[in-house]
Parts: structure tokens; sequence; C-alpha cells
DNA sequence: CTTTTCAAACACAAGACATGTTCGTTACGA
DNA sequence: TCGTAACGAACATGTCTTGTGTTTGAAAAG
């Protein structure tokens, strides 16, 4: 009878469940214990045990997990960061706030630099149509601009894109950037402390964000709160390179007091 | 009774009719004879004046043509090539065949420069997953490899995109493309010909053909058969830069010969 | 001010997509 | 080597998106 309760309850939870949210719970599940099976997933998630297979498929193709017989195990290690098509579905309504309120700062004519990362990319698809100049270093937010001229004026750095990120790196990228001056680059740091400044997954990502940051006069960090306080792998400079921060109301109070103390402006969206 | 036949043959003919095949009688009619009303076009293609009009919209945001009320004019010049939106659905059957032949041309490992067109669009599709180094000159190209990794190593170049057409021009395309070097370049070309050689509809795109033969071992061109013989703008180079040419049939004798005769291996799809 | 053209709103049909089921094939363990 | 479980391909079904046509009110041209 409980059964049937809470198997009721499931099929009306799931009503409006998408496949992306289904990949997210599988994704998490996997991630928490390290690995899972079919059957297992297939009652997590009330899909049967072939949608389960069609998924892991997928979340495998994306670098997600490793599928085995039966089912599948995790890849992410600790303190990695989760892909790309994962990310992209995490915390939507922060995100799309942060990136109305950077759109907000950006004035028409300008010269834009835009960092790779999901924010970003909510950043790139309210710019579509602004009379700006855009330069972004994801394959993602090239794409969504590319059919915004002639209003939009698109510039392509070149690089080479990093699996699933799509985000451009190496010597051409950097080449580019180099030969490059923007009014106001976005960046969207992995980590933000005012004690470590701002920091970046990736050793490439991180030499990218250097020269952003180089090649511009304003910069603008978008963050979400969960991003402030934490520091990861790839050091990029003290936090004093940043002119404004814009974040949500997730936000540590401590955080945002001492980024504000060390210089940075701080808009919360 | 004349009149019900020809409609009902009509009506019969555009059974299959896709959107993109009702845009391209627009266009064409439109292209003939300078100019066309909404209610003549309507007739021509047995649709709606409200989807004519959304199909001008369209066509107008391409570039094709220019609206005004009651109907629209063309915006093609003589001998001014026609929208990469409409191109890419012109003699789909043999840009197929020659992007196959072009692609078993190719050797696994290979370091590729591929040119931008429609027909090295088609070379790009079959690239996908094959374990290749592409640098695409165009972001159509660029999009269709972006999920091809990890077999498929992708390289951008940098530089802008011209409107519509997606090619990538530029300083930064130029300075891209000194920077490397490449086994293999599949050249879409505009206009060849033994007398006039490798000729290019636009300066800028003649500079990046120039700076892509300059960077490559091999180039193996890619043209239909409507392209030999033909002259565009911009010159680009001799016939005798192109090692290889894939056409199809319908390519004429002579101008094959004389090809042949002054140094390309010519291998017809 | 009248007529024509347009665009937004709604309705409808066709196709695409996601999901579930069945069944034959493949891989692993006993 | 055999048996069982897992898998993938093929098909069926329901839902959703897309394209198209119709209607109606608004805007533009004369």
């Amino acid at each position: 009878m409980f059964e049937q309760l809470v198997c009721s309850f499931w099929m009306v939870f799931n009503r409006g469940m998408n496949n992306a949210d289904r990949h997210r719970l599988i994704a998490q599940a996997v991630k928490d214990s390290g690995s899972a099976t079919v059957p297992d997933l297939a009652g997590l998630t009330g899909a049967s045990e072939m949608t389960i297979r069609r998924d892991l498929d997928t979340l495998a193709a994306q670098g997600v997990l490793e599928r085995f017989r039966g089912g599948a195990r995790t890849l992410l290690l600790r303190g990695q960061e989760p892909p790309f098509a994962l990310r992209a579905h995490e915390a939507l309504d922060a995100k799309r706030r942060i990136a109305a309120e950077v759109a907000r700062l950006i004035a028409d004519g300008e010269t834009v630099l835009l960092d790779s990362g999901t924010t970003c990319l909510d950043v790139a698809r309210l710019l579509h149509g602004r009379a700006v100049t855009v330069m972004p270093l994801s394959l993602q937010a090239i794409h969504t601009l590319s059919d915004a001229a002639p209003a939009t004026t698109l510039v392509v750095p070149g690089g080479r894109p990093r699996s699933g990120e799509g985000a451009l790196t190496g010597p051409l990228t950097l080449a580019s950037l180099a030969a490059l001056r923007f009014d106001t680059a976005i960046l969207g740091c992995c980590g933000l402390s005012a004690a470590e400044g701002v920091t970046a997954y990736d050793l490439d990502d991180a030499a990218v964000k250097k020269a952003i940051i180089a090649s511009t006069r304003r910069v603008i960090a978008a963050a979400d709160g969960s991003k402030l306080g934490r520091t990861a792998h790839a050091y990029v400079g003290p936090s004093s390179l940043v002119h404004t921060l814009v974040t949500d109301t997730s936000a540590a109070a401590e955080e945002v007091a001492a980024l504000e103390q060390a210089g940075t402006a701080v808009i919360t969206a």
C-alpha cells in the first residue's frame, strides 16, 4: 500500500520531468554512490530500463560516466567540474538573472569579450541582436550569435575547443586575444574569493582568462553564489582584477564584504 | 477547365514541396523579373498569401531580396553569388557525390584545411568522427564538427564571419593560417578554368584562399560542373595550384581536358 | 476616409521526438 | 560449453513541435 502511494507520488512528481531532469537525477545518483545498476536507476526515475540505457549512453558520450554491463560508474573525481551539458541545466533562474544584469551593464556600441561557461552563454543569448561587437570564447556562444548579424558584430577567436565544454584554448586563442583590445570582458569564473583570487579548473583555461583580463579595460565577473569563496585548481589573478561582480542572493555575505573591501563592486541580481 | 487542370497539376506537383523548395522558387521568380507581388507568388507556388509573406520575411533576413509593401524586389545583382541558404539546396546529389569522393581522398591521421561553401560543408559531415584534424573556414562546418571529438580533432581559426555565408575572413583568419601547416586543403572555388585560374566572388575570400594554398602541401578543389570554365571577380591563382579537382559528370569535357593539360588531376564523381 | 496590406492569434494537420514493448543477439559466469 | 542476464534493433504509441491556413484588428498608402 505504501509502495503504491510512493509509486503514485513518483508518477505525479514525474509528470513534468524532462529528459534533462532525468539525466541530472541519474548523474547525481551515479556520482553519489560511485556506480549504479540499470534497474536501480529505472526504479529511481520511474522510467523503463530501455530508457535508462539510452540515457546512460548519452551521458557516457558526454563524458559524465562510464558504462559497464548492467550499469554505469562515475568518472567525476572529487572536486572536478561537472560537464557542461549538466551544468547548463543547474540553477537556471540564478544564471538567467545574473545574465540579465550583466547584459544591462553592456552599452550599445561596446566591444565585448565573452568567456566560456553556462552563465556567459546566457549572456550571449541576451546580447543577440544588440548593437555590440562580441568575441566569444566558446563554440556554443559563437553558434548562438552566428545569426545575429548585421546588428551584432561577431568576431571568432582561433583555438582548440575543449571536448564537451566548447571552450576555446591554446596558442591560437592567446594570439587572437593578444591581437585585439576590448571595452568589457564577461568572465565566468570557477572560483572567486578575496583571499585566493580568481581561479579556474583548467590550466589552459586560466591562461585564457589571464589574456582576457590583459586585453580589456573593464572586467565583469558573472558567478552565482556557489562559486564565491570557492577555490579551483588554476590561479588566474587577484580578485582586485575584477571591477564588477554580478552574483545572486545565495552569495555568502562575508565573502561579498571581503570582495568589496578588496575593490570589487558587487551587484546582487 | 484548363485552369482547373493546371491547378490540379500544381497541387499534385506541390505535394512533395518542401518550404526550402518554395523558397527557391520564390527567389528564382523574384530574381528573374526583378520583383513580384505577394498574390503573384501565392498563385505561382499554390501557398497562401500569409505563407508567402512569412517566406519573404525569411528571404529578406537572408539578404536574398528586399521587401516592399505588397511584394518584394531582388537584391541580387547580375553575376553575384546567390546566398548560402539557397545554394545549400541546389544540386544536392552532385554535391554529395563530390563530397564523398573528396572524403575518400583523405587518409586517417591527416591534417585538413576545409574551405567555406556548401560542398565543403558536405565534406565536413562526412569527416565527422574520422580520425583527422580539421580546421574549417566556415561557421557551419565548425558547428557540424563541434561534437565530433574525441575522434576528430577540431581547430578553430579566428576571423570575422561573412553574414549569411558563415565564411571566416580577415586578418585573424590569415594569421591563423600563417601560423599552421596542413597536409591537405579542400578548396571550394567559385570559378575555375585553365585560362583564368581559380577565382572567388569576394576579395577577402580570395585572400583567404591564397593563404589556404600557401599553408598546405596538397590542394583538392571541390567544384560541380557549373563552376568549371566560369570566372568570378577575385583572382586567387593559376589552376596549376590545384593538384586534384573533384567534379561531377556535368563538367564540360574541353575544360576538363584543358585543366588536365595544365597539370591538375581530375576525378569525376 | 477607403482600400489594401500586414501581423498577431488561433486552429489544424503532419511530422519529429521521446518512450515503452517485444524479440533476437550477444556477453558474462557457472 | 551452456544458461541466464543484459543489450540493441525494430516497431508501436502518445506527445510535442513545426508549418500552414484562416480570421480579425491594426497600420499604411492613396
